[in-house]
DNA sequence: AGCGATGACTAGAGCGCTCTAGTAGGGACG
DNA sequence: CGTCCCTACTAGAGCGCTCTAGTCATCGCT
């Protein structure tokens, strides 16, 4: 009824317990021969380790601890791709889900209790100084949020490369009369309205930089406020470029013939065959790379950057 | 440096090391003076009891460990209330994740590794004969999906009252022809589709059946087959609809002016401003509790669904 | 005064592993 | 033939808890 344990394994295989746990852990210590013995009685009597108890035997843990927000879509991407990676160095993974309900420091005590050797904080909403006293305790790295806490790993998406590139693409396609609606204070607006006036003014161009948000409604908000000579605009996400493509839609200016638009983030409602929006991607499988070599190479704490990739859809078109 | 132990906290408050334990369990046995003097005493060394070495320790670990896609939007609104519903009774949750690269089987084995008490599996793929293996050694509820394997609890939104919701919710504004598109072999489609029709009839109307599917592109499809005099359409799902809300915008028809339009499911593209798309949500709180409860109860073992409700937006209008 | 309850606390044996410190049994070598 | 070294294996002490089976006062009651 109850689960086989080492000892059953042992015993079935007429070796001792300590065997077992050699085969099990595969490391040098017993003949080929034997190896097999062992594993083929594991297998007949259904054995699996117990990871609870080889947790606790073990000095290092090998575990390292997640936590995401169960309503960023964007944290499943980096989910899925830190999974391989952890196990390709030798660790495990376990999550825990920052909720309404359930607040980040929950989320983090949980883990600690898991006694996880690191921890990886996606896009954490923590204060500089609490994930700070964290890494105290064990390497942490921090994950697309732009934060500076001594101590603190952090990896995140090249803001400032992202922006250039929307601007570069459209420039490419021969636009000159580009304007950029702002983020406001969001994460990332400062790099990219930077990069965005930086750009333009080294191809010889005026930038235009017309208020706006994260949100859809704030992207509605800025159509009224784009020039009649404008031909393309880089908007701060895709939720603002949304909005505006659901605006300029409703006034009858068409995307991309008469506005080449882009986005930014690559969300899901980017890709949908309505929005169609050309945008700038994170690359979420460079970002969990780099994460977990900060935590298990113990690299000097500094703050890591990774290239974004523009994804070209149908919101932009040649003038 | 190291973390201190039950031990530590036993010698500063000058008790057994049984003692604490007994105070932190929170179970009779201790005054309430040496209570408080060993959580004091606990709190000043900074202790937190070892998870790893509970969970071992105990003869139930009243872990309950959970399966979920990363790539589903409504997973996460399950997450979500499944914590606090769990912590009601005294479990803990661990999660699993199911993504590209990690499939189900594997989600479920590192669960089960864990010694989990039981499995809740949301939205699995997996096979009936399997899931009755599993359901074979612990307790195990599928959620929001409709699966006969015997021993397996099952629980999942009703898409007949779903259907028959969205229909009557046309009637009532006076909608007399309604078209439905159909969800071909998708999940739930064929619930729908009866429920439509069924609803219908009842009316004393005539139900027209659309041929259709899950993706945007299916709904974009179909709108080719609406007949001129339809005043109203249920489709599938939200992606269907939303595929079909931008076709008819292509052909100049407006929603909900010259048709009005429902959803299914409640994605987060329905509540995007543009779409705006009246849709059947699931009730993601009483599904949870429904599954813990099952798990935990010990209830025989049956399917059971939940009403979905309906969630008016502006997509849909009187005639 | 004697006796069983009751309440507060402790000793110590697990839980199922890991891992250090060993032992046994061959070769290889002088 | 004795020594040295491997390799293959075992004994047993943890890891940090839980939990059963006590011990020892104290108290109410006949």
């Amino acid at each position: 009824m109850t689960r086989p344990t080492m000892e059953d394994v042992a015993a079935h295989a007429g070796v001792s317990r300590a065997l077992v746990s050699i085969v099990y852990r595969d490391v040098p210590g017993a003949s080929d021969a034997t190896r097999a013995r062992v594993l083929a009685a594991g297998a007949e009597l259904g054995y699996r380790p117990d990871h609870r108890a080889r947790l606790l035997g073990r000095q290092r843990t090998r575990l390292i601890g997640v936590t995401f927000d169960v309503r960023g879509a964007f944290h499943g991407d980096l989910i899925e791709s830190l999974y391989p990676e952890a196990e390709s160095l030798g660790y495990d993974l376990t999550l825990s889900a920052v909720t309404a309900a359930r607040p980040e420091s929950q989320a983090i005590q949980s883990l600690l209790d898991y006694r996880c050797e690191a921890l990886i904080l996606l896009g954490p909403t923590s204060t500089p100084s609490s994930l700070a006293a964290l890494a105290e305790s064990q390497p942490t790295v921090v994950v697309a949020r732009k934060v500076r806490a001594p101590g603190v790993h952090v990896v995140r998406t090249d803001d400032d490369a992202g922006a250039r590139l929307a601007v570069e693409h459209l420039l490419s396609l021969g636009h000159t009369h580009i304007a950029h609606i702002d983020g406001g204070r969001a994460p990332g607006a400062a790099e990219r309205r930077t990069a965005y006036r930086n750009t333009m003014r080294r191809a010889g161009l005026t930038p235009l930089i017309i208020p706006g948000g994260p949100t859809e409604s704030t992207g509605t908000a800025a159509a009224h406020h784009i020039p009649a000579d404008t031909t393309a605009v880089t908007a701060f996400n895709d939720g603002c470029a949304i909005g505006l493509l659901h605006a300029l839609h409703q006034s009858g200016r068409q995307v991309p013939e008469n506005l080449s638009l882009t986005g930014y983030d690559n969300t899901p409602a980017a890709a949908l065959p309505h929005a169609n929006l050309t945008t700038v991607a994170q690359d979420a499988h460079q970002l969990t790379k780099l994460a977990i070599i900060a935590l298990t190479q113990d690299v000097p704490t500094t703050e890591q950057t990774v290239s974004p990739v523009l994804i070209t859809r149908g919101s932009t078109m040649r003038r």
